[in-house]
RNA sequence: GGUCGCAUAGCUCAGCUGGUUAGAGCGCACGGUUCACAUCCGUGAGGUCCCAGGUUCAAAUCCUGGUGCGACCACCA
C-alpha cells in the first residue's frame, strides 16, 4: 500500500512532481512517424499564441484549459495528439512595453537607433518571453513543449517572407495611397480591425464658410454682406485640409450655388461647392466640408469628384505650405483650440453643440486614431476570401456556437483590403528594396536580401523601413509552426489541424485570416472545428482587464486551490460559448465549486484506498456472478456517465461533460455507493461479497477518474496510480496514457430500477424524519405495504445498508395501516406505502387529487400517441424508428397509467 | 441603419429530439461532527420558465408579434 494520504487535498504536493513525471516520460510529445508509418489518427490543436510579453490571465486560463481537455481526451481515445505551443511577437504591444522600459532610463527608441532598439527588444523577450509558457504548465497544459514556436523565429520568418513574395508575385500585395488609421502615439498605421470604435462625448462645431462673389438670396449673410454656408464638423482643425464643400444634388437650398466657390477661412484658398449623393441633407445643415486626406468618406468622394487631397497631418507638417504658419507644428488638439478661437474671432463660428459619437481608438494604447492619407502596403483580400467563405457555406469549417458562422460570413462578404505595413521596428521587416538610382527606381521584392539592383545593377539599395502587421505572421500559424515552406514530416502528419479554440474577439484578426491562408498556401482548410469561448467577466459583467484591475491571477488560484480546482471551475462555468462570471474580490466563493469537488474526489479515493486491504483486486468479470445489487447499479451508472461525458465532449458541451462526471462521482458514487458499501467492507464480511465490492469499487473509481482526467488531470492521476492492481490487467504507468472508457457494456436497467426504489425509500424516510423532527440518531421502525418487485428486491439485497443509512430498526412488511393511526406516511413511486408510526398527520384527499390529475394528463398523452399510431398516413410515411419510438411511448404511458390506477386504488 | 443572440430560483446558469414531479452550483433556513471528507452530511424554502397570440392530446422547448437587454458590422460631416 502507498503512504497515507492527507485528509485534505493538498494540490501543491502532487502537481509539480506529476507534471515533471509526465514530461520526463514523453507523454506530451507527438510522433509524426506514428501517423505517417503506423497510420495513427492525428489530433492537433495549435495554441492561439499569446503575446510573448503576456502574463497569464483568466482568459488564457479558460481557453487553454478547454484546449487541454480536448487534447487529453483525444489522446486517451488513442489518437496521436499534438497540442502545439508558442508565442506571438506582438509588434505594437511588445514595442510599447520596451519603449516604456527605456523611457524609465530617460531614453527613446530614436536615441538607441533601430538596430540597438531591436536588440534591446530581443534581450527583453529572451529574458521574459517564456513566462507565459511556464504558467501554462502550472495549469497542466499537455503541450508538446519540444515543438514550441515563436512568430519571429527564423523558420517562421522564412514562412512570412515566402508568403509576402508569393502574394506580391500574384499581384495580391500592392502599395498605395489610401486613408488608413493612424495612431499618433504609436506613430504607425493600424488595420481597420485594430481601430476600435468607442462612444465618446464630443462637440459638433458649426463653421461658416463665406461664398465667393454674388450669392442668391435666401442664404444667411455675414455683417460684411457676404453670404455663407454652414458646415458641421467634430474635428474643426481638419478644415485646413478642406478641398471642397459638398451638398446633396437634390437639395433645393443649395442647388443654385453648386459649382460656385467658398473662401476657406483662415487660409487664402478658395474651394469648390460640389454635389454628391453621399451627403445626407437631413444631417446638420446639409453641407459637408470635404477633407480627402483625413476622412475615408471624403477620400472616396474626392476620387469620384476628382478633388485634390491635402495632407495637413504629416510629421513634417511644419513644412506643409498649405497650412498657415500659425498652425504648423501644433498638436492636433491644440490646433483644434486655435482654429476654433480664430473662427470665433472672425465671427465665423456659428454654434457648438454637444455630440456623442463613436470614435476609433488604438486597440493597443487607446489613443484616438486619426484617419490619414498615406502610402502603405495592402493585401487584396477578395480573392483570398472566396474559398474561405465557401468553406463555411458548405460546412467544411464549423463554428461552435453556430451563430458565429453568420458573423464570419458577413465579414468575408464585405471584406476590405488589409493594411499590412506598420511603422514600427519590432517585427518582420518588409522584404522590399528600392533602387537608389534615380534613373531606375526599381522596386525589388525578394526571398533573399538583394545586393544589387537586378534591373540597373546599381548597388545603392534601400530596404523599406516598415515592418509587417503581427497578424501577417499569425495567419500562417497552423502550418508555419509545422515547418512550412519546407516539406516536413510534421506537416505531412499534422496538417490540417483539427480544432481551434479561441476568443471571438479575434475571429476576424486571426481565425478568418488563418482559413484564408490555409487555402491559399496549403490548398486546404487549416482546421474543421472552431470553438469560440465566452469572455471572462467580473460580477458586474465587465470584461476582466489589467487597466480595470478586476483580473484574477490564475496562478494565485493554483496556489490556493490547485490547478484542478481552477480547471473544473472554468469548465463547469462555461456553457456553450457563454461568458464566465467570476468574482475577483472573492476567490474562495468563485472557485469553491472546483475546490470542493477536488477535495471530494480526494477523500472518496482516500476512503477506497484505506478500505481495500490487498494491493490487488479481482476483475469485475471474474466476480460477475457474485456482484450484488449496488455493484451492478454503480457499474450501470458509470456506463451511463461514460456515455454522457463522451457525447457532451463530442459536441463541445464541456460544462455538461463536467457536470455529468461531477454528478456521477458525488451524487452516485460518493453519496450512495460508498455508503451502501460500508457494511460490506467491515471485518467479518462474507469473502465473496467483499471481493465483489472491492472489484466494483476499483472499477468504478478507475472509470470515473478516467472520465474526469481531461478536466482534472492532476488529482485523477495521483489517485489512479495508487489504485490496487486488477488481476490479469496490465495498466499503463499514468492515467494520461490510459484508454478512454467505452460505454454500452454494463447498463443494467433492472439494477437501476431497483436501486432507484431503494433510494427513494431512504429519501422518503429521511424526509419524514426531517418533517416530523425525529433526531437523526433515533432509530425508527417502518411499516411497508404493497412493496413492489423493485423495492422488494432492493430491500432483500441492501437491507443492511438501509438500516445503516436511514437508522431503521424494525422493518415490518405488509403491516396493516390502521386508519387514522398516528404516524408519517408516504406513497412510493412504485405504489408501495411507507408508514412510520410517529404522528397522525396525513392528507389522503390531497394525495388522491394529485394522483387523479396525473392520471388524466397521462390519459391525454396516451390518446394522442395512440391516435398517431392509428393514423395510416403517419404509419405509412414515418421512418420505422420513429414509429418504434411512438410505440415505446404508448407502452410506457400504459404502464404508468396502470401503476397510477393501482396507487389510487390503494388510497381507497 | 444591417446582422445575430439572450430573457428559466435571490445570484450565475443547465435544460440536446416538444413528453414523469423544470435541474445544478452558490446563497438562504433548520438539524447533524467517534468511525473518508465541516472544503462534510441530511432536510427544506424559493419558479406566472419576460408578455400576448398560434400549432399540438401535450410548449420552458416550435411559430408569429411585442417588450427589455446584449453582441458584432457599417455609419456618425
Amino acid at each position: 500500500m502507498s503512504e497515507p494520504l492527507s485528509p485534505q487535498y493538498e494540490p501543491g504536493l502532487i502537481e509539480a512532481p506529476l507534471f515533471r513525471d509526465w514530461e520526463e516520460n514523453g507523454y506530451f510529445r507527438a510522433d509524426a512517424e506514428r501517423v505517417i508509418q503506423d497510420g495513427a489518427d492525428p489530433y492537433v490543436i495549435v495554441i492561439p499564441p499569446p503575446n510573448v510579453t503576456a502574463v497569464l490571465h483568466m482568459g488564457h486560463g479558460l481557453n487553454n484549459t478547454l484546449q487541454d481537455v480536448l487534447t487529453r481526451w483525444q489522446r486517451m481515445q488513442g489518437r496521436e495528439a499534438l497540442y502545439l505551443p508558442g508565442t506571438d511577437h506582438a509588434g505594437i504591444a511588445t514595442q510599447n512595453v520596451v519603449e516604456r522600459l527605456i523611457a524609465t532610463e530617460g531614453k527613446t527608441r530614436d536615441d538607441l537607433g533601430r538596430d540597438a532598439f531591436v536588440d534591446r527588444v530581443w534581450t527583453f523577450v529572451d529574458e521574459t518571453g517564456s513566462t507565459i509558457l511556464q504558467q501554462l504548465r502550472a495549469i497542466g497544459c499537455s503541450c508538446d513543449w519540444s515543438r514550441t514556436r515563436f512568430t519571429l523565429e527564423p523558420d517562421l520568418s522564412t514562412a512570412v517572407r515566402e508568403v509576402f513574395v508569393r502574394l506580391y508575385e500574384k499581384g495580391l500585395i500592392y502599395r498605395g495611397n489610401y486613408i488608413i488609421n493612424w495612431c499618433p502615439r504609436c506613430l504607425t498605421a493600424l488595420s481597420d480591425e485594430e481601430a476600435e470604435p468607442e462612444e465618446t462625448n464630443g462637440r459638433l462645431y458649426h463653421l461658416r464658410y463665406p461664398i465667393v462673389g454674388d450669392a442668391p438670396a435666401g442664404l444667411p449673410r455675414l455683417p460684411d454682406g457676404r453670404a455663407y454656408l454652414v458646415v458641421a464638423t467634430t474635428r474643426p482643425e481638419t478644415m485646413l485640409g478642406d478641398t471642397a464643400v459638398a451638398v446633396h444634388p437634390d437639395d433645393e437650398r443649395y442647388r443654385a450655388i453648386v459649382g460656385r466657390e467658398v473662401a476657406l477661412p483662415l487660409t487664402d484658398r478658395t474651394i469648390p461647392i460640389v454635389a454628391d449623393t453621399f451627403v445626407d441633407p437631413e444631417f446638420g445643415t446639409g453641407a459637408v466640408k470635404i477633407t480627402p486626406a483625413h476622412d475615408p468618406n471624403d477620400f472616396e468622394m474626392a476620387r469620384r469628384q476628382n478633388i485634390a487631397a491635402i495632407d495637413i497631418l504629416t510629421p513634417d507638417a511644419h513644412l506643409n505650405r498649405n497650412v498657415p504658419a500659425v498652425y504648423q507644428g501644433l498638436d492636433r488638439f491644440d490646433a483644434r483650440k486655435r482654429v476654433v478661437k480664430d473662427f470665433e474671432a472672425a465671427g465665423l463660428l456659428d454654434q457648438v453643440v454637444d455630440h456623442t459619437h463613436s470614435v476609433p481608438h488604438c486597440y493597443r494604447c487607446d489613443t484616438i486614431v486619426e484617419p490619414r492619407l498615406s502610402e502603405q502596403w495592402f493585401v487584396k483580400m477578395k480573392p483570398l476570401a472566396e474559398p474561405a467563405l465557401a468553406a463555411s457555406r458548405n460546412g467544411d469549417v464549423r463554428f461552435t456556437p453556430d451563430r458565429w458562422t453568420k458573423v464570419y460570413d458577413n465579414w468575408l462578404e464585405n471584406i476590405r483590403d488589409w493594411c499590412i505595413s506598420r511603422q514600427l521596428w519590432w517585427g518582420h521587416r518588409i522584404p522590399v528594396w528600392y533602387c537608389g538610382n534615380a534613373e531606375c527606381g526599381e522596386t525589388i521584392v525578394a526571398r533573399e536580401d538583394p545586393t544589387s539592383c537586378p534591373k540597373c545593377g546599381g548597388a545603392s539599395l534601400t530596404q523599406d523601413p516598415d515592418v509587417l502587421d503581427t497578424w501577417f505572421s499569425s495567419w500562417l500559424w497552423p502550418f508555419s509552426t509545422l515547418g512550412w515552406p519546407q516539406d516536413t514530416r510534421d506537416l505531412k502528419a499534422f496538417y490540417p489541424t483539427n480544432t481551434l479554440v479561441t476568443a471571438p474577439e479575434i475571429l476576424f484578426f486571426w481565425v478568418a485570416r488563418m482559413i484564408m491562408a490555409g487555402f491559399e498556401f496549403m490548398g486546404e482548410l487549416p482546421f474543421r472545428d472552431v470553438y469560440l469561448t465566452g469572455t471572462v467577466r467580473d460580477t458586474q459583467g465587465r470584461k476582466m482587464s489589467k487597466s480595470l484591475g478586476n483580473g484574477i491571477d490564475p496562478l494565485e488560484v493554483v496556489n490556493l486551490y490547485g490547478a484542478d480546482a481552477l480547471r473544473y471551475t472554468v469548465v463547469a462555468g462555461s456553457g456553450l460559448g457563454t461568458d464566465v462570471y467570476m468574482d475577483p474580490a472573492n476567490l474562495e466563493a468563485t472557485f469553491s465549486v472546483g475546490r470542493n469537488f477536488a477535495n471530494k474526489v480526494w477523500n472518496a479515493g482516500r476512503f477506497a484506498l484505506m478500505n481495500i486491504q490487498s494491493d490487488e483486486v479481482k476483475s469485475v468479470s471474474e466476480v460477475q456472478d457474485t456482484l450484488e445489487l449496488a455493484d451492478r447499479w454503480i457499474l450501470s451508472r458509470l456506463d451511463a456517465a461514460t456515455e454522457e461525458v463522451t457525447r457532451h465532449l463530442e459536441s463541445f458541451r464541456f460544462h455538461e461533460a463536467a457536470a455529468a462526471g461531477y454528478h456521477f462521482f458525488w451524487g452516485e458514487l460518493a453519496d450512495w455507493y460508498l455508503e451502501l458499501l460500508k457494511p460490506r467492507l467491515q471485518e467479518g464480511t462474507d469473502v465473496a461479497s467483499r471481493e465483489a465490492a472491492e472489484a466494483t469499487l476499483v472499477a468504478a473509481l478507475d472509470g470515473i477518474l478516467r472520465l474526469l482526467h481531461p478536466v482534472m488531470p492532476f488529482i485523477t492521476d495521483a489517485l489512479w496510480r495508487r489504485l490496487p492492481r486488477v488481476q490479469g490487467v496490465d495498466a499503463p504507468a499514468s492515467i494520461m496514457i490510459a484508454s478512454w472508457p467505452l460505454s454500452g457494456i454494463r447498463r443494467d436497467d433492472a439494477a437501476d430500477a431497483q436501486m432507484s426504489a431503494l433510494m427513494e425509500l431512504i429519501g422518503e424516510i429521511r424526509t419524514l424524519r426531517a418533517e416530523y423532527n425525529v433526531a437523526p440518531g433515533t432509530p425508527i421502525s417502518i411499516h411497508l405495504r404493497d412493496v413492489h418487485h423493485n423495492l422488494g428486491t432492493a430491500l432483500r439485497a441492501e437491507e443492511r445498508a438501509l438500516r445503516r443509512m436511514a437508522r431503521v430498526g424494525g422493518i415490518e412488511h405488509d403491516a396493516p395501516v390502521v386508519a387514522g393511526a398516528a404516524g408519517a406516511h408516504a406513497v412510493l413511486r412504485g405504489g408501495a406505502e411507507l408508514f412510520i408510526p410517529l404522528a397522525d398527520i396525513i392528507d389522503l384527499a390531497q394525495e388522491r387529487e394529485r394522483l387523479q390529475k396525473e392520471l388524466e394528463r397521462l390519459g391525454g398523452m396516451l390518446r394522442g400517441t395512440e391516435a398517431k399510431l392509428g393514423n395510416e398516413q403517419f404509419t405509412a410515411r414515418a421512418p420505422e424508428d420513429v414509429i418504434e419510438r411512438e410505440r415505446e411511448k404508448a407502452e410506457n404511458f400504459r404502464d404508468q397509467r396502470d401503476r397510477l390506477s393501482t396507487k389510487l386504488a390503494a388510497l381507497g
